[in-house]
DNA sequence: CCCTTCTATGCGTGTACGCTCATAGCAGCC
DNA sequence: GGCTGCTATGAGCGTACACGCATAGAAGGG
């Protein structure tokens, strides 16, 4: 059973993960590192969210970025967002096979 | 990059763990399944809160209960959870070990 | 310097949801 | 039947936060 203060880093960190926007945002840096620009241009947000939702992932150590001139490059600093999104895939797959099975054996 | 839907589907389920209350119930049932009343009084929460989070947690399938009498015996369906807190906990562990190391070499 | 481009941030708003109180449902006991 | 204990749920409140608008800051080009 893990302490109060540890549920609470756990919660804090899966909130991170629980709006699309930055889910969003992580997986396009997965690909190779990015400029703001380009992601506002991917995503279709808008400059200020963007550039919100980059500055928490930051803080929370999940990305980093560099200036080049005028820009920010950022860029995903470890695979631990697509080791835990694959983890979760593979429960959603294995409950959709569950209820196809159900449905077959009516 | 996953599609919208999965995109919308993986941050529901991060949803869900961001809840340091649900998260708190899930780590309770995953010691063995247990009634409504043993968790209210384990966590201190008022009773509807309790059976609330629990619905929630029903409803996406982490947790299943049977009826016992006039109790509901609720139990954790799998150890997706556990394996989702291992990897944050490492995280965690690593960033405050570079911490450290930086503190050290100052 | 001024101007433009790119990014960060204060402010306001709307909404989602955690949490509680009160109440309803459900199973057993008399 | 009524009564008691356990759980679920409707209604309401308060707060946290996503999102946009406007503006401020930072870096290069004239």
């Amino acid at each position: 059973m893990p302490s109060p203060q540890l549920l609470e880093e756990y919660s804090q960190f899966f909130r991170l993960l629980s709006e699309p926007a930055r889910l969003q945002l992580l997986c396009l840096l997965a690909q190779g590192p990015r400029d703001v620009a380009s992601m506002i241009e991917a995503t279709g947000f808008s400059q200020s969210h963007v550039s919100r939702q980059l500055g928490q992932l930051q803080r929370a150590g999940l990305v980093s970025c560099v200036r080049d001139g005028v820009r920010m490059i950022y860029s995903a600093d470890n695979d631990l967002v697509n080791d835990l999104c694959s983890l979760v895939q593979n429960r959603l797959r294995q409950r959709l096979e569950e209820q196809l099975k159900q449905l077959q054996s009516v």
